[in-house]
DNA sequence: CATTACCTTAAATTTTCCTTAATTCATCAT
DNA sequence: ATGATGAATTAAGGAAAATTTAAGGTAATG
């Protein structure tokens, strides 16, 4: 239990540091922190955290509006910080995949309590699963994971296995960048050594099937030096 | 009942989130969600669920729009969600097939009692009106899971227990996919260990009863890589 | 203009699946 | 009990298809 992986996202330094020594002191080891939601949401796409603390008030963007988005890449326990807590906020933030809610000015003793009861509880029901989505639909692009099957402009296309994982996986990322690093070790599960071939021949053999012109992707476009993203241009399924 | 099979329409996140993490916690554990009209209604045809939450705003199609496309392919329970409540709403929602009508913002345990309430009564009607009778019909093949008996283009033919029970559990659930760990589980009940030659064996068994080619099946595909499928080329299945 | 990152095609390798046959297991009549 | 029968499982060889590797080409970048 002590070696749960926790991400606190907090702007004020003041906060981060006390939220890290009291966790650190009750034995949490692996505690991560972030000042801004982005950086949040990039921490959450690189690691998988068992916890997330997440402050309402941020610079930029609010929590409020970061929480939806690092539920699409985990199904960790979200806990709210704020300074306010009328039972609306509470409702609001509830709906939005928080699992608990932490009033400023904290103590110290209850934040440990929570999270503990919370880890404690989340960890014996082993696997709580998120609303895993059985069904994409894009502009030309329609994807049916319970049935396998895979339209482009309502023509049914055969796809190879790995393949069809590699475009699961996008359907269920869209308009989000991963190196090919990232996309072997997600798609494929194994370890990435630097052998990127496989993900790039593989992402041809994708183009080839969904695009008009696989030389001129307007899908499945590449960001030369970082990566691919899977882009849904009017596409309706647009979440936030 | 908790092993119900639902199903959630939102285009929202946040609520298909909250939803879910509130259902999921009263035990129900089979439940699938959609963000548009379409994808609720693809994933009606291809399965079948006991109840339907169904949003009203939707993008691109009306909750109310969809309500009744859904009505044609299954008789199962759907439940409003709206912000408004106005009694026209009400009115409408009801004659448009709606079983009962929920406005935002939701008090989670008012939904779950909703729910339950409806599935109890549900249930309680369909037992003794119809007692389990099973008939699945297919455009060539015919399972009566009563008397165990399977006609094939109008001949009866006689399967081995386990091969049947593969059959009738791809009847149950048609053009739906599944990978030979999923089926070995399913029907078999059995913790899945990678040998599965034992699963391709008795597909074989069984396409040699159902197929013209057991060589080339026509309705007990193979998707290489993912699994099998049981396909039913306009063939009505009904259940009762 | 050289270097890097990416594209593209084709060949090589591996995986997956099919099929038949052999073996084990269960049932039932003798 | 015991052997016969049929079913379920395991095993093994081969075919087909998918994945990976490799190699040469192209476009962007500094």
């Amino acid at each position: 239990m002590q070696d749960a992986q926790i991400l606190i996202v907090d702007d004020e330094e003041a906060i981060l540091h006390m939220l890290n020594t009291i966790l650190h002191k009750e034995g949490f080891k692996q505690i991560d922190t972030a000042c801004t939601g982005e950086d949040a949401l990039t921490l959450c796409q690189t690691k998988k955290y068992d916890l997330i603390l997440l402050d309402v008030m941020l610079p930029n963007r609010s929590g409020f509006e970061v929480c939806p988005l690092i539920r699409q890449t985990t199904n960790a326990p979200i806990f709210f910080l704020t300074a306010r807590s009328t039972d609306l906020d509470k409702l609001s933030g509830f709906a939005l995949g928080a699992d608990d809610y932490i009033t400023k000015p904290f103590n110290p003793l209850e934040v440990v309590a929570r999270i503990k009861a919370h880890l404690r509880r989340h960890r014996q029901k082993s696997i709580p699963v998120q609303p895993a989505q059985k069904v994409y639909n894009y502009k030309d692009i329609e994807v049916n994971s319970l049935s396998g099957e895979v339209k482009v402009k309502g023509k049914v296309v055969e796809l190879p296995a790995q393949v069809y994982q590699l475009l699961l996986f996008f359907c269920k990322h869209p308009n989000q960048l991963f190196s090919k690093g990232q996309l072997y070790e997600k798609v494929w599960g194994e370890e990435f050594f630097g052998e990127d071939n496989t993900v790039m021949v593989h992402i041809r053999k994708l183009r080839e099937k969904i695009e008009d012109n696989p030389g001129q992707p307007r899908h499945l476009v590449t960001i030369r030096g970082l990566g691919y993203k899977f882009v849904s241009n009017g596409g309706n399924h647009e979440h936030s």
